[in-house]
DNA sequence: ACCTTATGAATGAATG
DNA sequence: CATTCATTCATAAGGT
């Protein structure tokens, strides 16, 4: 459970000239909501943690008497995919580009390849991008975590392993102006 | 003193496929959103004043004695982060100071931005630094995709700078291929 | 139904 | 600044 910690503010600015509104805003808009409703689930635990054992103090009565159940519960259905799932199809593609070409696209061919799975399905550049990225990390760590006799039999719940945490903070800050 | 009874909208369905939306449907989700803020904030207040008034109850400890900020740290990562996470104070604060001043403050002003924030919890001037960096940035690439028209359903969300701008190419590393 | 795993996406930090 | 890397978060999919 997430919550004010992630990304709560802003609702979307869209152009203004247009109401035509992108997946990706779309998403935006579906995620915010989303997230406003489990903090406010949230907020609300935790208040009827507090009042549950507190004496019926007078002064403030929020929301008074009503029941929360009647609260929004917004608890959204999947009425969409919330994250893009790649196709089998488009899987493959990919896959197979990224044997070929080791490493991120750049943009222009990002473009190129998004465009051409496009054909299989509904994708964006940023899907295409994560994907390569994602593909590179986990490839990598797998990698390096195989060449590590290290015997350890732990069961990690993220399959990526924080090995080697390389903790380089503060640097020198040398920006005037 | 809201009354939170009355109006929790449930997230707009819009048909999917389709992302046209009209005037409407947008100032719909654009007052849910705002709803949502406006809950969340009254909700926040409302747990203060409660807390406020109240012994160190010893069987709840909801939220613990940490800070509003870290409410939202999900459940299982407890333990010291690796990465600095700025607490919703925090993040709220600088959001405000991005959109006032624009771009990266010179590094006197980044030592008072940081020792204000170090109230709120732990925290570096380098942390600020890059922390304005990134939202610059990606505040850049988020808007030059939204001034994309018509009938393109291309959306970036995440991923740096994936399109146009006369990039330089040239200087792009040549993956093979 | 619940729990685990795989993986898309978000973001702090580093590099050029 | 522009890009990229590394780590973390959240969820779709799959197993029991």
């Amino acid at each position: 459970p997430p919550a004010m910690g992630s990304t709560l503010p802003q609702p979307i600015h869209t152009s203004g000239s247009g109401q035509v509104m992108t997946d990706e805003q779309m998403e935006t808009l579906r995620r915010q909501i989303s997230v406003y409703s489990t903090i406010c689930q949230q907020l609300v635990e935790m208040h009827k943690a507090c009042l549950a054992q507190q004496p019926p103090l007078p002064g403030i009565m929020i929301g008074g008497q009503l029941p929360y159940d009647q609260m929004g519960t917004p608890n959204h259905k999947p009425t969409t995919r919330l994250r893009w799932t790649p196709s089998q199809i488009q899987l493959q593609i990919l896959e197979r580009l990224f044997e070929q070409g080791n490493g991120t696209p750049n943009k222009q061919h990002i473009k190129e390849i998004t465009d051409e799975l496009r054909r299989h399905g509904q994708i964006t550049e940023t899907n295409v991008y994560n994907w390569f990225q994602n593909r590179k990390a986990r490839a990598k760590r797998r990698h390096q975590q195989v060449s590590v006799k290290d015997g350890e039999s732990e069961a990690d719940t993220d399959a990526d392993s924080p090995r080697q945490k390389r903790q380089r903070q503060d640097r020198e800050l040398t920006h005037n102006e």
